[in-house]
DNA sequence: TTCGTTGGACAGACAGTAAATCCAACTTAG
DNA sequence: CTAAGTTGGATTTACTGTCTGTCCAACGAA
């Protein structure tokens, strides 16, 4: 009945759920405008568990940062299938630029105060790179399966369209967009790039 | 005593020079690929000065950060007057773009560090969405000038355009183009989005 | 017993402040 | 014109406080 290969002590569960404990206190902590700074100590105190604890969980600061970003991402509820299913190639760049604001949306103020410290934190840059790098290549996947051209051109301006720094600014302070609408309007100028450079 | 007419030139020319010395070093430094972290006690000591003086002549790491800004804009070489005398809207927006992405080419990999800092530093963040602002007015006015529509939406997707982080993003890493190139395609993109919504 | 957790102590960097001091540029009294 | 005093930038030294990261002895439940 109990699979050997399969281990579920309570206590690999209890470590398990501090993890997580951790990983949303960070998280709502990067959330709040009001604070600058997050110091691991401020995320343990936050998850009521000890600084060493954080460090025995993520190694580091930046693992811990990295982590709660792949934790958004798994979270976001992300979806490419309506873009790789569409009929023709204007509605699947408007599903793909859909999927990317719903993610991006799930949580904009963390992703960019990850986005900044990644300038200053190798580990976490290359992690958003390889992050980006495969919006990349699912974009050249879906003009692909289009017929599409993949030239460097079309590939780039698509790509930068639909990255987080393209939806953060139209949807960011005095441009009272939603998510929907910023999706539609990205997805709008990629097309409209497209069809000139066809 | 505290006499009215107390000149000194030599004194603030030195003091100039000498803030003129820390600028750049900080400058260097920020540019230099292998360093991740850029302490002000690093930029004094590269600049041959002690860290009070840096304190003394920029208030605080934030003030030098602003001033090194500034400093980069003022020496970009930046012009806007070809957009403004241009025939036509087209060329205007290839005068725009080009205009700004000499100055993000200026030094992109300081300015790239700038940016991300300001998404933890209050105060360089806001100079620089300041800063942005001025390139948004820029924009409408020349919208305006052509006759062209200044709708949220247009205006939004071109400032995004001609943003530091479209013209970083597709002079980056792998993608081998040159500024000029890389204003023809931004330019490209802002004309062939504002044809399909006019 | 084992293993996650805890609390504390510790070293090394870093931001920012403060006071005493040095020195060259400058002003002014004689 | 010169000597004496003033000013302001720069330096030195030392301090407070915060943060990352590491180490370790002890605790407590499985």
């Amino acid at each position: 009945m109990s699979p050997r290969n399969y281990r579920s002590d309570k206590r690999t569960a209890a470590a398990e759920e501090t993890r997580l404990r951790v990983l949303t206190a960070a998280r709502t902590l990067l959330s709040g405008a009001s604070t600058t700074q997050v110091s691991v100590d401020a995320v343990a105190k936050a998850a009521d568990v000890s600084r060493q604890t954080v460090y025995n969980a993520f190694g580091s600061k930046s693992g811990l940062l990295e982590a709660l970003f792949d934790s958004i991402a798994s979270q976001s509820g992300m979806d490419l299938q309506p873009a790789f299913t569409a009929p023709d190639l204007t509605t699947a760049l408007d599903h793909f630029s859909e999927a990317f604001c719903v993610f991006w949306a799930s949580d904009p103020l963390v992703i960019r105060r990850l986005h900044g410290m990644a300038v200053l934190d190798r580990v976490l840059d290359r992690l958003l790179r390889d992050r980006n790098e495969m919006r990349r290549s699912a974009l050249v996947s879906l003009l692909e399966r289009f017929g599409a051209g993949t030239g460097p051109d079309t590939v780039d301006m698509i790509w930068q369209l639909t990255s987080f720094e393209t939806y953060d600014s139209l949807t960011g302070a005095d441009a009272s967009r939603d998510t929907a609408q910023a999706a539609r309007l990205i997805a709008a100028a990629a097309v409209a790039f497209h069809e000139r450079t066809a």
